[in-house]
DNA sequence: CGACAATAATAGACTTGACTATAATAAACC
DNA sequence: GGTTTATTATAGTCAAGTCTATTATTGTCG
């Protein structure tokens, strides 16, 4: 179930975002962006937790429609620094709205009690998935 | 925040369904037939809201792993009805534990009120995220 | 019957995600 | 100073999901 609200609420933010010309994830990549320029990609590909190589071909194609810059890392020759583009400030700027309209949609007639107790739940849920499977085997006995 | 319990959720099924040698999806597609057999393509494809296209080759994918039997539809000459194998049944079986597993891991220290109430509160975003964006355009004004 | 629309499955091309592996470079250490 | 190890980015290959067609059928209607 919860993995149905999540797709159910992807699929939402998809269709509004379609007409941008951006996908969700390089929203969320850009957006993550925004508040870390100058981060290269190991680094970001930890805080959106993927995989490196699946974010070297994110930020290839991000950087093909000019949305993304590489720059040489100052002393390290095997970094790229990321920044935004201009273009990319204005899209983002385009996208904030559109994910707030689906929180508000997905949010609607859930009181203010109902949606802290289950940011609170959500919370633990993630605690317990935040364990690494060895260590839970492990805990486990 | 939604997204990323999800995510942490499937990726702890992966992990432990990866030595079963079947994926997530997979199992949700042969889970799903398991109440349904004899179901075609398309029909299935609506209960798991996915594309008929996507179900189409995850079925070819089964099918060369001998997990699903296509059969001709007795009167429509379009149709397959889709049958699991006695395979299938036995990796349904080891990986329904792997699934209760998880669960168990998930909602650790979660008291039965909570537990209800974020349900409760995932079943009414579930309703909101029901409606399509066109009728949420449209029922917004 | 015959044209035409609807339905079932599938093809092509694309993004995103994974795993494994590899080249280049940097850091550590004897 | 040179060898070994770790890190950074990237290539290859696959699954799963999307959108937009296309091919067989089936059903409908004149």
């Amino acid at each position: 179930m919860l993995g149905d609200v999540a797709r159910r609420m992807r699929r939402a933010f998809d269709e509004r975002a379609r007409s941008i010309g951006v996908t969700r994830p390089q929203w969320v990549l850009l957006s993550a962006l925004s508040h870390h320029e100058g981060i290269h990609q190991g680094g970001l590909a930890d805080l959106l937790e993927v995989e490196p190589i699946t974010l070297c071909r994110m930020i290839d194609r991000l950087q093909d429609a000019d949305l993304i810059e590489r720059r040489r890392h100052p002393t390290d020759r095997r970094a790229w620094c990321l920044y935004l583009t201009d273009k990319a400030r204005l899209q983002i700027d385009k996208l904030r709205p559109l994910a707030d309209e689906v929180m508000e949609v997905a949010m609607g007639g859930i009181s203010a009690e109902d949606y802290a107790a289950f940011e609170r739940i959500l919370e633990t849920i993630r605690q317990n998935m935040m364990q690494r499977p060895a260590e839970a085997a492990a805990s486990n006995g």
